[in-house]
Formats: structure tokens, C-alpha cells, sequence
DNA sequence: AATCTCTCCAACCGCTTGTGT
DNA sequence: GACACAAGCGGTTGGAGAGAT
């Protein structure tokens, strides 16, 4: 008994002819995304769901941008690619137009090379390195653990109101475990950050990153650490639900990326 | 001109996660 | 809780084109 085939004998592999992608394209424009098996066969396309899907999202959707990857860009890809390792799909979505798949490829053809190039700042770009002012952010630049600990994917999170000492306690539902403590799906759930990422960014002396955000990450970091037996139990505070999805990575994120836009000069963005 | 080697990138593949029943 | 299915993700592969010999 071995996998069940995902996708039927009678299929086209490899490249996408101009016609399937017509078809697939008008497809869409119709009915919309997702369902992809049933696009595969409704559009009469002899193709895999999730080749439909991937051929969709990595070329034909509209807004997709190609080629000629910026100064800018690349700098962010490099920046992204220290704070979250290979994690491509959550740096593409930091860049409007660019797909997993080509900033992947971007990094395996380009800038894994060139990096390698510059052993003694494996994260700062060649146009980094000639800005004076990215002369201190070199001495800065901490490499990733090529293995660095995966974040959970997290979906709604409650929390519970801050603290008198300013600590901000979370709480995930999602992640409770039935007859556990809540200390322990705590624990569970902060696992999803990287702390030695969150005190990367933390201990930058130098880095100036404004003082509501260092007051957010501070937060953050105490959710991490926080974590003590003494602390009191999480059903003692009146929960709130966040008024959008929170998902500590993406503030993280928010927060490098101010820093980035400060350092590229896009404060307004 | 022919052949080989290298590079790039679209596409494939297997696994994980989310969701519905 | 178990199962099935869909979607998402990241590693890998293979073909096309460019450059070197």
C-alpha cells in the first residue's frame, strides 16, 4: 500500500505550453482560486492541482514581477535571510511581486554565492559594504545557523492584558493541550521564537531602532522569559483577542523592517 | 562547427499543516 | 480522535541556453 497518487496518470510534466497557461489563467479569472484538482480537470488542463497552483502563483498571477532584482530588494532578501534562514515563503511575502520560488533561486544562483565570496560578513551585500554607513552595521552582522529553529505556524493567539511590570503574557488556543498546564503550553507556543534571534536584535546596542519599538520587542522578549513557575496563571487574566491576527514573528519582522527602512531611507513606506 | 561544461530557473516531489467531516 | 483532502512549503532536479574549449 504505498502513497495514494496525488494527481492522475495521464498528466503533462514540465514546461507550461502558451495555451495552458491561457487556459489556466481564464480559468481562474473565472472561478477564482484554490481548488486546485478541481481546476485541473474542470479547465481540462492535463495537469497536476498543484502544478496548476504553482504555475498560477509563481507566474501567471497578476502583480508577479520578474527579473531584475533590485539593490534594494536584494539587500532586504539578505537582511530577511539572516533573521529567518530559508524560510522563503515569509521573506517573499515581504517583497510585493516576488514569488518563494525565485527569491529561493535568486538566493541559490546569486547570493549564496557572492556571500560566500565575503566570508567575513556572510550577510551584508556588496552595496552594503561600500556605504559608510553600513560600515558599522558589518561589525554588527551575526550569521544564522543554517538550521535555525523552525517557527511554528500560528494561527489567532489571545493574550492577556499587560502586566503591572509591563510583561505581556500570550496565550495561544490553538496550541493548548487538553490537561496540561498552562505553563507548559506556554512553553509550547513561545517556542516559536527564536530567542537568540529576538536578543540578535535586542542587543544591538547601536542600532536605533525608535523607542515604541523597543519597548514592543522588550515585550516580546519578556513573553519569552518570562516563563517562570511563579508566574501566575494565564487563567487569572482576563483574556482579549487580538483586533487582527498577531503573530510574534511577523512583529519581529515589522520591527527589522522599520530598521531597514530607516537604513535604506524609506521611513514614509 | 562540434562538443563539453556551467548556470539559471521552472517545475517536480515529498512532507507538513490546516480544515472539514 | 481519526481520517481524508487541500493547501503550503522548501529541497531538489532536469532542461534550456550561454559560454568555454
Amino acid at each position: 500500500m504505498g502513497r495514494r497518487p496525488c494527481c492522475p496518470k495521464e498528466i503533462n510534466k514540465g514546461a507550461w505550453s502558451r495555451e495552458e497557461d491561457q487556459t489556466l489563467s481564464k480559468y481562474v479569472a473565472i472561478h477564482g482560486e484554490g481548488k486546485w484538482q478541481k481546476v485541473a480537470q474542470n479547465a481540462g488542463l492535463k495537469r497536476c492541482g498543484k502544478s496548476c497552483r504553482q504555475r498560477w502563483l509563481n507566474y501567471l498571477k497578476p502583480g508577479i514581477k520578474r527579473g531584475d532584482i533590485s539593490v534594494d530588494e536584494e539587500d532586504m532578501i539578505i537582511r530577511l535571510h539572516r533573521l529567518l534562514g530559508n524560510r522563503w515563503a515569509l521573506i517573499a511575502k515581504r517583497l510585493p511581486g516576488r514569488t518563494d520560488n525565485e527569491i529561493k533561486n535568486y538566493w541559490n544562483t546569486n547570493l549564496s554565492k557572492k556571500l560566500q565570496k565575503q566570508p567575513t560578513s556572510p550577510y551584508v551585500s556588496s552595496s552594503l559594504q561600500t556605504s559608510k554607513r553600513h560600515e558599522e552595521e558589518k561589525t554588527k552582522q551575526v550569521q544564522v545557523a543554517p538550521e535555525a529553529p523552525r517557527p511554528r505556524r500560528v494561527k489567532a493567539i489571545q493574550y492577556s492584558e499587560m502586566l503591572e511590570n509591563g510583561v505581556c503574557e500570550i496565550n495561544s488556543p490553538s496550541n493548548r493541550v487538553e490537561g496540561s498546564s498552562d505553563e507548559a503550553s506556554f512553553t509550547d507556543f513561545l517556542i516559536d521564537i527564536d530567542q537568540s534571534q529576538l536578543l540578535n536584535i535586542g542587543d544591538d546596542s547601536n542600532s536605533k531602532v525608535p523607542q515604541m519599538e523597543e519597548e514592543d520587542h522588550t515585550n516580546i522578549h519578556k513573553v519569552g522569559l518570562t516563563n517562570s513557575p511563579s508566574s501566575s496563571s494565564p487563567s487569572d487574566h482576563c483574556h482579549h483577542l487580538l483586533p487582527d491576527k498577531f503573530d510574534p514573528l511577523e512583529t519581529l519582522l515589522d520591527v527589522e523592517l522599520k530598521r531597514m527602512a530607516s537604513f535604506l531611507g524609506l521611513e514614509n513606506d
